[in-house]
DNA sequence: GGATGTGAATGCATTCACAGCA
DNA sequence: TGCTGTGAATGCATTCACATCC
């Protein structure tokens, strides 16, 4: 589809989300532009790696002005292609999973929840914030009527390879997994894995030095 | 403390985690030894890379044999300092931060959860999982009473910067924000942040290549 | 004057390839 | 023979520094 780009460096793809939570600070403050020292110096980066991360998708400043902070927001949105609605669901209705079906903070974003999922009987036909939790067996059927793309999986770590498979068979193009393993998907289907005590590892190893 | 170890690649230290979950799962299944390229296929690595980033660290490894299951588990805990409780607190009880408290997944990894906090009074004294959830002015005290070095902050963006200083001067050690924004904090203060949404603004742009 | 965009230079991390040990 | 540990080589990402433009 998109043409492709192939010599982007990842680290810079992770970081333009940061410049756009940033950006979308400043538009709140009213800011029309900002240069690349100061959103650089506001995230503790160089105005250099600003500059060039930016670079790789396009010219988004002007010399001697900045960026301006309402047309760049706009620009990084269509590259990360959230300038769009995209349709998502969450497999796993624990603690984790009803926390997130609750969380307002997905929209504003882009990311609309249209389904949840879980295994567990007791949990079927509840309903978090407006949306119906239905049983496994709905999930191919509801992921093609509603064209969800992305997925949130918080199921436990036994069942986890098995509910991805399910996902990627309906035709699933990006799972976020918070289960503590590695899954196994096709090249074509995109996964980030968040270990929440993975992360108090590497806190603990960090706190320690 | 500990000998300054400053030639050591932080990308390396993040997937001591991953190795050491892929080695715990080997445990459960009695494998005794496993060799370096075992080892990286099963996390989508080189065989070269595991061997370079333990070697880091010391000599784990036995040439012609591989490395010795339980034992090289035991090295890295000692390495990311998980081979003693770490204490650690939850500061906001949302539903994201109810489901963390609940969650049987810290204490096994090392981390044990000692305390909960919350500003909002209609929280205040309830319990999750035999813990009861304190107003914020108990947190210096409790901190230091239970010798707190951890915290996983749950908190609204607006409040999480002043939540985070009041952290910090209690003496906590490491900071997991699941606040999307930057937190400001001392350069001896360690903080990671997690941001779902952004996560999902990262599969987007790769399920859109 | 003040800021961008970008080749060139530097600095890190990964991979190679092999000596050495079990 | 099989596999580790590690210098050397490669490949990426970051930073520098400056020509260019508002």
């Amino acid at each position: 589809m998109t043409q492709a780009q192939n010599d982007i460096p990842n680290p810079a793809v992770r970081r333009l989300s940061l410049y756009l939570r940033q950006l979308e600070l400043l538009q709140k403050r009213h800011v029309p532009t900002v240069s690349s020292s100061t959103l650089a110096s506001s995230l503790s980066l160089t105005d250099a790696q600003v500059r060039k991360d930016l670079a790789y998708f396009g010219q988004f400043g002007r010399p001697g002005v900045g960026y301006e902070v309402v047309s760049l927001i706009q620009g990084l949105k269509k590259i990360l292609g959230t300038d769009r609605v995209t349709h998502t669901l969450v497999v796993g209705m624990g603690n984790l999973g009803r926390a997130l079906a609750a969380y307002q903070g997905f929209a504003p974003k882009g990311f609309q929840l249209v389904a949840l999922f879980d295994m567990d009987k007791s949990m079927i036909s509840k309903s978090i914030d407006g949306i119906k939790i239905q049983p496994m067996r709905q999930l191919t059927q509801t992921i093609n009527r509603l064209e969800i793309r992305l997925a949130i999986m918080a199921v436990p770590a036994d069942s986890a390879q098995a509910v991805a498979d399910q996902l990627v068979s309906a035709g699933i193009r990006g799972i976020l997994n918070f289960a503590p393993l590695q899954l196994r998907v096709p090249a074509d289907v995109a996964v980030r894995g968040l270990d929440v005590a993975a992360e108090l590892e590497q806190l603990s190893f960090q706190a320690n030095r």
